[in-house]
DNA sequence: GCGAATTCTTATCCTTTGTTAACGATTTGT
DNA sequence: ACAAATCGTTAACAAAGGATAAGAATTCGC
Protein backbone atom coordinates (compact mmCIF):
# COMPACT_ATOMS: atom_id res chain seq x y z
CA UNK A 1 0.00 0.00 0.00
CA UNK A 2 2.25 2.96 -1.51
CA UNK A 3 2.20 6.00 -2.94
CA UNK A 4 1.74 5.89 -7.10
CA UNK A 5 5.37 6.80 -8.32
CA UNK A 6 5.13 9.64 -11.46
CA UNK A 7 5.18 7.41 -14.02
CA UNK A 8 2.43 5.06 -12.96
CA UNK A 9 0.52 7.57 -12.85
CA UNK A 10 1.16 8.83 -15.75
CA UNK A 11 0.09 5.40 -17.30
CA UNK A 12 -2.80 5.09 -15.84
CA UNK A 13 -3.90 8.72 -16.57
CA UNK A 14 -3.14 7.59 -20.61
CA UNK A 15 -5.15 4.45 -19.95
CA UNK A 16 -8.36 6.33 -18.65
CA UNK A 17 -8.22 8.43 -21.79
CA UNK A 18 -10.47 6.07 -23.24
CA UNK A 19 -13.03 6.86 -21.07
CA UNK A 20 -12.91 10.64 -19.86
CA UNK A 21 -9.96 13.16 -20.24
CA UNK A 22 -8.97 14.74 -16.62
CA UNK A 23 -7.78 18.45 -16.39
CA UNK A 24 -4.41 18.88 -14.84
CA UNK A 25 -6.34 20.39 -11.72
CA UNK A 26 -9.17 17.41 -11.71
CA UNK A 27 -6.14 14.75 -12.17
CA UNK A 28 -3.97 16.55 -9.31
CA UNK A 29 -7.43 15.75 -7.43
CA UNK A 30 -8.16 12.44 -8.37
CA UNK A 31 -4.10 11.49 -8.02
CA UNK A 32 -4.22 12.40 -4.41
CA UNK A 33 -6.89 9.05 -3.58
CA UNK A 34 -4.72 6.64 -5.60
CA UNK A 35 -2.60 4.05 -4.03
CA UNK A 36 -0.09 1.28 -5.05
CA UNK A 37 -0.80 -2.97 -4.25
CA UNK A 38 2.62 -4.91 -4.78
CA UNK A 39 0.80 -8.80 -4.67
CA UNK A 40 3.05 -11.82 -4.79
CA UNK A 41 1.71 -14.54 -6.20
CA UNK A 42 -0.60 -16.36 -4.40
CA UNK A 43 -1.66 -13.14 -2.47
CA UNK A 44 -5.45 -11.57 -2.54
CA UNK A 45 -6.69 -8.63 -3.84
CA UNK A 46 -10.25 -9.33 -2.55
CA UNK A 47 -11.33 -12.37 -0.47
CA UNK A 48 -15.08 -14.15 -0.03
CA UNK A 49 -16.89 -13.13 3.07
CA UNK A 50 -14.82 -9.64 3.20
CA UNK A 51 -16.34 -6.72 1.75
CA UNK A 52 -14.53 -5.58 -0.99
CA UNK A 53 -13.70 -2.08 -0.86
CA UNK A 54 -11.26 -1.07 -3.83
CA UNK A 55 -11.06 -1.03 -7.54
CA UNK A 56 -8.14 -1.76 -9.23
CA UNK A 57 -6.27 -1.43 -12.44
CA UNK A 58 -3.75 -3.88 -13.26
CA UNK A 59 -0.03 -2.35 -14.20
CA UNK A 60 1.13 -5.72 -14.23
CA UNK A 61 0.70 -9.27 -13.56
CA UNK A 62 -2.80 -11.50 -13.86
CA UNK A 63 -5.19 -12.40 -11.30
CA UNK A 64 -8.15 -15.23 -11.08
CA UNK A 65 -11.57 -14.91 -9.96
CA UNK A 66 -13.05 -17.84 -7.94
CA UNK A 67 -15.94 -19.66 -6.10
CA UNK A 68 -15.25 -21.99 -3.10
CA UNK A 69 -17.78 -24.31 -3.69
CA UNK A 70 -18.13 -27.74 -1.63
CA UNK A 71 -15.09 -26.95 -0.05
CA UNK A 72 -13.64 -27.41 -4.05
CA UNK A 73 -12.09 -23.96 -6.40
CA UNK A 74 -14.44 -22.69 -9.28
CA UNK A 75 -12.13 -20.60 -11.38
CA UNK A 76 -14.88 -17.84 -12.87
CA UNK A 77 -12.54 -15.70 -14.45
CA UNK A 78 -8.79 -13.80 -14.77
CA UNK A 79 -7.90 -10.06 -15.50
CA UNK A 80 -4.67 -9.08 -16.92
CA UNK A 81 -2.14 -6.27 -17.25
CA UNK A 82 -4.50 -2.97 -18.41
CA UNK A 83 -7.73 -4.17 -17.02
CA UNK A 84 -9.76 -3.16 -14.04
CA UNK A 85 -10.00 -5.49 -11.04
CA UNK A 86 -12.92 -5.51 -8.56
CA UNK A 87 -15.36 -7.68 -6.66
CA UNK A 88 -17.56 -5.05 -8.78
CA UNK A 89 -20.90 -6.49 -6.68
CA UNK A 90 -19.56 -6.18 -3.20
CA UNK A 91 -17.27 -2.80 -4.02
CA UNK A 92 -20.52 -1.15 -5.22
CA UNK A 93 -23.17 -2.52 -3.03
CA UNK A 94 -20.62 -2.71 0.16
CA UNK A 95 -21.91 -6.28 0.95
CA UNK A 96 -19.05 -9.28 1.59
CA UNK A 97 -17.75 -10.69 -1.39
CA UNK A 98 -18.90 -14.51 -2.87
CA UNK A 99 -15.46 -14.38 -4.99
CA UNK A 100 -12.20 -14.48 -3.92
CA UNK A 101 -9.09 -12.23 -5.82
CA UNK A 102 -5.89 -13.53 -6.56
CA UNK A 103 -2.96 -13.10 -7.87
CA UNK A 104 -1.87 -15.59 -10.76
CA UNK A 105 1.73 -14.02 -11.00
CA UNK A 106 3.41 -10.92 -8.96
CA UNK A 107 1.00 -7.76 -9.82
CA UNK A 108 1.23 -4.49 -9.39
CA UNK A 109 -2.34 -3.00 -8.88
CA UNK A 110 -3.16 1.10 -8.98
CA UNK A 111 -5.78 1.34 -6.87
CA UNK A 112 -8.41 3.78 -5.28
CA UNK A 113 -11.23 2.94 -2.62
CA UNK A 114 -14.78 3.01 -2.10
CA UNK A 115 -14.93 5.89 0.65
CA UNK A 116 -11.84 8.00 -1.54
CA UNK A 117 -14.28 7.82 -4.62
CA UNK A 118 -17.27 8.98 -2.48
CA UNK A 119 -15.40 12.04 -1.38
CA UNK A 120 -14.98 12.23 -4.97
CA UNK A 121 -18.35 12.53 -5.49
CA UNK A 122 -18.41 15.02 -3.18
CA UNK A 123 -16.04 17.60 -4.66
CA UNK A 124 -17.55 19.92 -6.61
CA UNK A 125 -14.32 20.30 -8.30
CA UNK A 126 -14.51 16.42 -9.70
CA UNK A 127 -17.83 15.01 -9.06
CA UNK A 128 -18.95 15.93 -12.68
CA UNK A 129 -16.16 14.16 -14.35
CA UNK A 130 -15.84 11.47 -11.90
CA UNK A 131 -20.12 10.52 -12.26
CA UNK A 132 -18.99 10.19 -15.96
CA UNK A 133 -16.11 8.35 -15.43
CA UNK A 134 -17.91 5.75 -13.34
CA UNK A 135 -21.21 5.55 -15.85
CA UNK A 136 -18.75 5.19 -18.72
CA UNK A 137 -16.63 2.09 -17.08
CA UNK A 138 -19.85 1.13 -15.81
CA UNK A 139 -21.03 0.86 -19.02
CA UNK A 140 -17.92 -1.22 -20.30
CA UNK A 141 -17.77 -3.60 -17.66
CA UNK A 142 -21.84 -4.18 -19.07
CA UNK A 143 -20.25 -5.00 -22.23
CA UNK A 144 -17.96 -6.97 -20.89
CA UNK A 145 -20.76 -9.04 -18.80
CA UNK A 146 -22.76 -9.26 -21.94
CA UNK A 147 -20.54 -10.99 -23.66
CA UNK A 148 -19.39 -13.41 -20.90
CA UNK A 149 -23.33 -14.53 -20.46
CA UNK A 150 -23.81 -14.73 -24.25
CA UNK A 151 -20.63 -16.66 -24.44
CA UNK A 152 -22.30 -19.01 -21.93
CA UNK A 153 -25.69 -19.27 -22.84
CA UNK A 154 -24.87 -19.77 -26.63
CA UNK A 155 -21.89 -21.60 -26.72
CA UNK A 156 -20.77 -25.24 -25.74
CA UNK A 157 -17.38 -25.99 -23.88
CA UNK A 158 -15.22 -26.73 -26.72
CA UNK A 159 -16.84 -24.00 -28.48
CA UNK A 160 -15.62 -21.40 -26.08
CA UNK A 161 -12.21 -22.88 -25.54
CA UNK A 162 -11.90 -22.35 -29.61
CA UNK A 163 -12.85 -18.76 -29.53
CA UNK A 164 -9.87 -18.47 -26.66
CA UNK A 165 -7.70 -20.15 -29.03
CA UNK A 166 -8.74 -17.73 -32.12
CA UNK A 167 -8.21 -14.71 -29.29
CA UNK A 168 -5.59 -12.59 -29.07
CA UNK A 169 -5.95 -12.68 -25.21
CA UNK A 170 -3.00 -14.61 -23.46
CA UNK A 171 -5.34 -16.43 -21.38
CA UNK A 172 -4.46 -19.92 -22.46
CA UNK A 173 -0.06 -19.26 -22.77
CA UNK A 174 -0.24 -17.96 -19.00
CA UNK A 175 -2.60 -20.05 -17.38
CA UNK A 176 -2.49 -23.52 -15.66
CA UNK A 177 -4.57 -25.04 -17.71
CA UNK A 178 -7.31 -26.25 -15.01
CA UNK A 179 -8.13 -23.29 -14.29
CA UNK A 180 -9.03 -22.56 -18.08
CA UNK A 181 -10.83 -25.45 -17.53
CA UNK A 182 -12.75 -24.08 -14.33
CA UNK A 183 -13.34 -21.39 -16.29
CA UNK A 184 -15.13 -23.06 -19.25
CA UNK A 185 -16.98 -25.22 -16.94
CA UNK A 186 -15.63 -28.42 -17.31
CA UNK A 187 -12.80 -30.11 -15.47
CA UNK A 188 -9.27 -31.04 -16.42
CA UNK A 189 -9.51 -33.96 -18.22
CA UNK A 190 -12.80 -33.27 -20.18
CA UNK A 191 -10.43 -29.89 -21.74
CA UNK A 192 -7.84 -32.35 -22.74
CA UNK A 193 -9.97 -34.79 -24.14
CA UNK A 194 -11.05 -31.01 -26.30
CA UNK A 195 -7.37 -30.59 -26.76
CA UNK A 196 -6.69 -33.72 -28.33
CA UNK A 197 -9.89 -33.56 -30.26
CA UNK A 198 -8.75 -30.12 -32.34
CA UNK A 199 -5.04 -30.59 -32.38
CA UNK A 200 -5.16 -34.69 -34.11
CA UNK A 201 -8.60 -35.00 -35.32
CA UNK A 202 -7.20 -37.79 -37.86
CA UNK A 203 -6.92 -40.31 -35.43
CA UNK A 204 -10.66 -41.04 -34.61
CA UNK A 205 -11.72 -41.75 -37.97
CA UNK A 206 -8.88 -43.20 -39.42
CA UNK A 207 -9.73 -46.20 -36.99
CA UNK A 208 -13.00 -46.31 -37.99
CA UNK A 209 -12.01 -45.99 -41.74
CA UNK A 210 -9.21 -47.85 -41.80
CA UNK B 1 -45.19 4.75 -30.06
CA UNK B 2 -47.17 7.08 -28.74
CA UNK B 3 -46.88 9.67 -25.68
CA UNK B 4 -46.99 8.68 -22.28
CA UNK B 5 -49.69 9.05 -19.62
CA UNK B 6 -49.82 11.41 -16.92
CA UNK B 7 -50.00 8.34 -15.04
CA UNK B 8 -47.22 6.47 -16.92
CA UNK B 9 -45.05 9.30 -16.13
CA UNK B 10 -46.01 9.53 -12.53
CA UNK B 11 -45.60 5.58 -11.88
CA UNK B 12 -41.83 5.98 -13.73
CA UNK B 13 -40.53 8.74 -12.01
CA UNK B 14 -41.67 6.68 -8.80
CA UNK B 15 -40.17 3.59 -9.90
CA UNK B 16 -36.61 5.88 -10.46
CA UNK B 17 -36.77 7.15 -7.67
CA UNK B 18 -34.83 4.49 -6.09
CA UNK B 19 -32.16 5.43 -8.45
CA UNK B 20 -31.95 9.60 -8.34
CA UNK B 21 -34.72 11.63 -7.04
CA UNK B 22 -35.34 14.85 -10.31
CA UNK B 23 -36.59 17.94 -9.12
CA UNK B 24 -40.03 19.44 -11.30
CA UNK B 25 -37.89 21.20 -13.97
CA UNK B 26 -35.56 18.36 -14.51
CA UNK B 27 -38.89 15.77 -15.13
CA UNK B 28 -40.16 17.79 -17.17
CA UNK B 29 -37.15 17.69 -19.26
CA UNK B 30 -36.84 14.15 -18.90
CA UNK B 31 -40.19 13.23 -19.47
CA UNK B 32 -40.06 15.51 -23.28
CA UNK B 33 -37.56 12.08 -24.33
CA UNK B 34 -39.96 9.84 -23.23
CA UNK B 35 -42.55 7.40 -25.35
CA UNK B 36 -44.21 4.70 -24.55
CA UNK B 37 -44.35 0.78 -27.05
CA UNK B 38 -47.19 -0.88 -26.95
CA UNK B 39 -46.14 -4.52 -27.88
CA UNK B 40 -48.43 -7.30 -29.02
CA UNK B 41 -46.92 -11.08 -27.86
CA UNK B 42 -44.53 -12.06 -29.95
CA UNK B 43 -43.68 -8.78 -31.12
CA UNK B 44 -40.17 -7.49 -30.85
CA UNK B 45 -38.61 -4.88 -28.90
CA UNK B 46 -35.19 -5.49 -30.33
CA UNK B 47 -33.96 -7.66 -33.26
CA UNK B 48 -30.99 -10.00 -33.73
CA UNK B 49 -28.70 -7.82 -36.45
CA UNK B 50 -30.30 -4.01 -35.96
CA UNK B 51 -28.71 -1.28 -34.05
CA UNK B 52 -30.81 -1.14 -30.19
CA UNK B 53 -31.75 2.10 -30.00
CA UNK B 54 -34.06 2.77 -26.92
CA UNK B 55 -33.73 1.28 -23.52
CA UNK B 56 -37.03 0.45 -21.83
CA UNK B 57 -38.89 0.01 -18.59
CA UNK B 58 -41.80 -2.59 -18.62
CA UNK B 59 -44.35 -1.22 -17.21
CA UNK B 60 -46.44 -4.30 -18.33
CA UNK B 61 -45.85 -7.89 -19.54
CA UNK B 62 -42.85 -10.12 -19.92
CA UNK B 63 -40.12 -10.24 -22.70
CA UNK B 64 -37.66 -13.09 -23.38
CA UNK B 65 -34.09 -12.12 -24.83
CA UNK B 66 -32.87 -14.88 -27.19
CA UNK B 67 -30.14 -16.07 -29.47
CA UNK B 68 -30.56 -18.08 -32.69
CA UNK B 69 -27.87 -20.26 -33.51
CA UNK B 70 -28.21 -23.13 -36.14
CA UNK B 71 -31.72 -22.20 -36.78
CA UNK B 72 -32.34 -22.72 -32.95
CA UNK B 73 -33.68 -20.14 -30.47
CA UNK B 74 -32.11 -19.99 -27.67
CA UNK B 75 -33.41 -17.78 -24.36
CA UNK B 76 -31.27 -16.56 -22.19
CA UNK B 77 -33.21 -14.19 -19.98
CA UNK B 78 -36.25 -12.77 -18.66
CA UNK B 79 -37.61 -9.35 -17.90
CA UNK B 80 -40.82 -8.83 -16.14
CA UNK B 81 -42.97 -5.32 -14.60
CA UNK B 82 -40.75 -2.86 -13.14
CA UNK B 83 -37.23 -3.78 -14.75
CA UNK B 84 -35.82 -2.31 -17.65
CA UNK B 85 -35.18 -3.46 -21.36
CA UNK B 86 -32.70 -3.19 -23.68
CA UNK B 87 -29.91 -5.00 -25.29
CA UNK B 88 -27.35 -3.23 -23.61
CA UNK B 89 -24.26 -3.82 -25.03
CA UNK B 90 -25.75 -2.74 -28.59
CA UNK B 91 -27.60 0.40 -27.06
CA UNK B 92 -24.32 1.58 -25.06
CA UNK B 93 -21.86 0.73 -28.26
CA UNK B 94 -24.58 1.05 -31.05
CA UNK B 95 -23.69 -2.13 -32.79
CA UNK B 96 -25.95 -4.46 -34.27
CA UNK B 97 -27.38 -6.43 -31.25
CA UNK B 98 -26.95 -10.47 -31.38
CA UNK B 99 -29.66 -11.42 -29.59
CA UNK B 100 -33.41 -10.84 -30.07
CA UNK B 101 -35.94 -9.20 -27.31
CA UNK B 102 -39.68 -10.34 -28.08
CA UNK B 103 -42.70 -9.89 -25.89
CA UNK B 104 -44.09 -13.12 -24.41
CA UNK B 105 -47.01 -11.28 -23.38
CA UNK B 106 -49.03 -8.08 -24.75
CA UNK B 107 -46.56 -5.36 -23.69
CA UNK B 108 -46.20 -1.86 -22.45
CA UNK B 109 -42.75 -0.13 -22.45
CA UNK B 110 -41.94 3.14 -21.33
CA UNK B 111 -38.83 4.36 -23.36
CA UNK B 112 -36.03 6.48 -24.53
CA UNK B 113 -33.82 6.60 -27.32
CA UNK B 114 -30.05 6.44 -27.57
CA UNK B 115 -30.26 10.33 -29.11
CA UNK B 116 -32.38 11.43 -26.89
CA UNK B 117 -30.34 10.59 -24.15
CA UNK B 118 -26.96 11.82 -25.73
CA UNK B 119 -29.33 15.22 -26.49
CA UNK B 120 -29.84 14.99 -21.86
CA UNK B 121 -25.89 14.72 -21.55
CA UNK B 122 -25.68 17.68 -23.43
CA UNK B 123 -27.91 19.93 -21.57
CA UNK B 124 -26.35 21.40 -18.93
CA UNK B 125 -29.92 21.88 -16.99
CA UNK B 126 -29.63 18.11 -16.16
CA UNK B 127 -26.51 16.57 -17.69
CA UNK B 128 -25.49 16.29 -13.84
CA UNK B 129 -27.95 14.21 -12.82
CA UNK B 130 -28.57 12.45 -16.19
CA UNK B 131 -24.64 11.44 -15.51
CA UNK B 132 -25.54 9.95 -11.85
CA UNK B 133 -28.84 8.01 -13.00
CA UNK B 134 -26.70 6.37 -16.07
CA UNK B 135 -24.28 5.76 -13.34
CA UNK B 136 -26.24 4.15 -10.75
CA UNK B 137 -28.48 2.04 -13.64
CA UNK B 138 -25.43 0.84 -15.21
CA UNK B 139 -23.90 -0.39 -11.67
CA UNK B 140 -27.14 -2.24 -11.08
CA UNK B 141 -26.90 -4.09 -13.58
CA UNK B 142 -23.58 -4.79 -13.22
CA UNK B 143 -24.92 -6.30 -9.88
CA UNK B 144 -27.45 -8.30 -11.90
CA UNK B 145 -24.80 -9.71 -14.41
CA UNK B 146 -22.05 -10.53 -11.58
CA UNK B 147 -25.19 -13.01 -9.89
CA UNK B 148 -25.81 -14.78 -13.38
CA UNK B 149 -22.08 -15.05 -14.12
CA UNK B 150 -22.26 -16.45 -10.47
CA UNK B 151 -24.99 -18.54 -10.99
CA UNK B 152 -23.56 -19.72 -14.19
CA UNK B 153 -20.22 -20.58 -13.12
CA UNK B 154 -21.14 -22.13 -9.95
CA UNK B 155 -24.29 -23.83 -10.16
CA UNK B 156 -25.95 -26.95 -11.87
CA UNK B 157 -28.84 -26.79 -13.97
CA UNK B 158 -30.43 -28.51 -11.24
CA UNK B 159 -29.47 -26.05 -8.57
CA UNK B 160 -30.30 -23.08 -10.66
CA UNK B 161 -33.92 -24.57 -11.03
CA UNK B 162 -34.12 -25.16 -7.47
CA UNK B 163 -33.05 -21.17 -6.53
CA UNK B 164 -35.91 -20.49 -9.02
CA UNK B 165 -38.13 -22.65 -7.12
CA UNK B 166 -37.54 -20.69 -4.06
CA UNK B 167 -37.29 -17.32 -5.12
CA UNK B 168 -40.17 -15.09 -5.43
CA UNK B 169 -39.66 -14.07 -9.15
CA UNK B 170 -42.48 -15.62 -11.08
CA UNK B 171 -40.24 -17.02 -13.94
CA UNK B 172 -42.23 -20.71 -13.61
CA UNK B 173 -45.34 -19.46 -13.14
CA UNK B 174 -45.30 -17.39 -15.96
CA UNK B 175 -43.13 -18.76 -18.58
CA UNK B 176 -43.27 -21.96 -20.96
CA UNK B 177 -41.06 -24.87 -19.55
CA UNK B 178 -39.48 -24.93 -22.61
CA UNK B 179 -37.84 -21.62 -22.49
CA UNK B 180 -36.94 -21.97 -18.60
CA UNK B 181 -34.81 -25.28 -19.86
CA UNK B 182 -33.13 -23.34 -22.11
CA UNK B 183 -32.54 -20.47 -19.50
CA UNK B 184 -30.89 -23.22 -17.72
CA UNK B 185 -28.84 -24.15 -20.33
CA UNK B 186 -30.48 -27.99 -20.95
CA UNK B 187 -33.27 -29.15 -22.78
CA UNK B 188 -37.03 -29.53 -22.30
CA UNK B 189 -36.57 -32.88 -21.62
CA UNK B 190 -33.66 -32.96 -19.18
CA UNK B 191 -36.01 -30.36 -17.06
CA UNK B 192 -38.50 -32.19 -16.89
CA UNK B 193 -36.31 -35.20 -15.35
CA UNK B 194 -35.09 -32.81 -13.11
CA UNK B 195 -38.70 -31.92 -11.84
CA UNK B 196 -39.81 -35.27 -11.55
CA UNK B 197 -36.41 -36.15 -9.47
CA UNK B 198 -37.54 -32.93 -7.17
CA UNK B 199 -41.62 -33.44 -7.28
CA UNK B 200 -40.99 -37.58 -6.42
CA UNK B 201 -37.48 -38.46 -5.37
CA UNK B 202 -38.55 -41.18 -3.63
CA UNK B 203 -39.64 -43.63 -6.83
CA UNK B 204 -36.14 -44.12 -8.03
CA UNK B 205 -35.37 -45.99 -4.85
CA UNK B 206 -38.10 -47.94 -4.84
CA UNK B 207 -37.41 -49.56 -8.10
CA UNK B 208 -33.82 -50.72 -6.81
CA UNK B 209 -34.72 -51.37 -3.14
CA UNK B 210 -38.28 -53.09 -3.21
C1' DG C 1 20.81 -29.89 -10.26
C1' DC C 2 17.81 -32.85 -7.85
C1' DG C 3 13.76 -34.20 -5.38
C1' DA C 4 9.09 -32.77 -4.75
C1' DA C 5 5.14 -30.80 -6.33
C1' DT C 6 2.34 -29.52 -9.95
C1' DT C 7 0.42 -30.11 -14.36
C1' DC C 8 -1.19 -32.55 -18.33
C1' DT C 9 -2.54 -36.66 -20.69
C1' DT C 10 -4.58 -41.06 -21.22
C1' DA C 11 -7.47 -45.08 -20.04
C1' DT C 12 -11.46 -47.26 -17.88
C1' DC C 13 -15.78 -47.17 -15.97
C1' DC C 14 -20.08 -45.11 -14.94
C1' DT C 15 -23.46 -41.42 -14.59
C1' DT C 16 -25.74 -37.87 -16.80
C1' DT C 17 -27.50 -35.56 -20.61
C1' DG C 18 -28.92 -35.16 -25.43
C1' DT C 19 -31.72 -37.00 -29.27
C1' DT C 20 -35.63 -38.67 -31.14
C1' DA C 21 -40.15 -40.11 -31.06
C1' DA C 22 -44.64 -41.06 -29.17
C1' DC C 23 -48.45 -39.82 -26.39
C1' DG C 24 -51.56 -37.11 -23.62
C1' DA C 25 -52.86 -32.67 -21.81
C1' DT C 26 -53.44 -27.99 -22.42
C1' DT C 27 -53.97 -23.87 -24.89
C1' DT C 28 -55.21 -21.07 -28.88
C1' DG C 29 -57.65 -19.29 -32.69
C1' DT C 30 -61.67 -19.07 -35.16
C1' DA D 1 -66.97 -25.75 -29.32
C1' DC D 2 -63.74 -27.89 -32.19
C1' DA D 3 -59.58 -28.39 -34.84
C1' DA D 4 -54.86 -27.22 -34.73
C1' DA D 5 -50.95 -25.98 -32.46
C1' DT D 6 -48.24 -25.94 -28.42
C1' DC D 7 -46.51 -27.95 -24.38
C1' DG D 8 -44.94 -31.39 -20.92
C1' DT D 9 -43.75 -36.12 -19.85
C1' DT D 10 -41.84 -40.50 -20.67
C1' DA D 11 -39.06 -44.15 -22.90
C1' DA D 12 -35.09 -46.07 -25.52
C1' DC D 13 -30.85 -45.38 -27.30
C1' DA D 14 -26.60 -42.78 -28.27
C1' DA D 15 -23.18 -39.48 -27.05
C1' DA D 16 -20.70 -36.85 -23.95
C1' DG D 17 -18.79 -35.74 -19.65
C1' DG D 18 -17.38 -36.74 -14.76
C1' DA D 19 -14.62 -39.65 -11.41
C1' DT D 20 -10.71 -41.98 -10.54
C1' DA D 21 -6.23 -43.54 -11.11
C1' DA D 22 -1.75 -44.06 -13.23
C1' DG D 23 2.02 -42.26 -15.48
C1' DA D 24 4.72 -38.74 -18.19
C1' DA D 25 6.21 -34.08 -18.49
C1' DT D 26 7.09 -29.81 -16.57
C1' DT D 27 7.97 -26.54 -13.00
C1' DC D 28 9.55 -25.08 -8.46
C1' DG D 29 12.17 -24.68 -4.29
C1' DC D 30 16.23 -25.32 -2.05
Amino acid sequence: MKYPTELQLLFFRKALEQFVVFTEREWDIFAGYLHVKTLKKKEYFAEAGKVCNEVGFLLRGSIRYYHVKDGVEITGYFSFENEFVSAYKSFLTQTPSTASIQAMENCQVICFTHSGLRDLFDNPLVNYKIERFGRLVAEALICCYDDRVASFVTKTPEERYMELLHSNNNILTRIPQHYVANYLGITPVSLSRIRRRILKPQHGLRQVTG
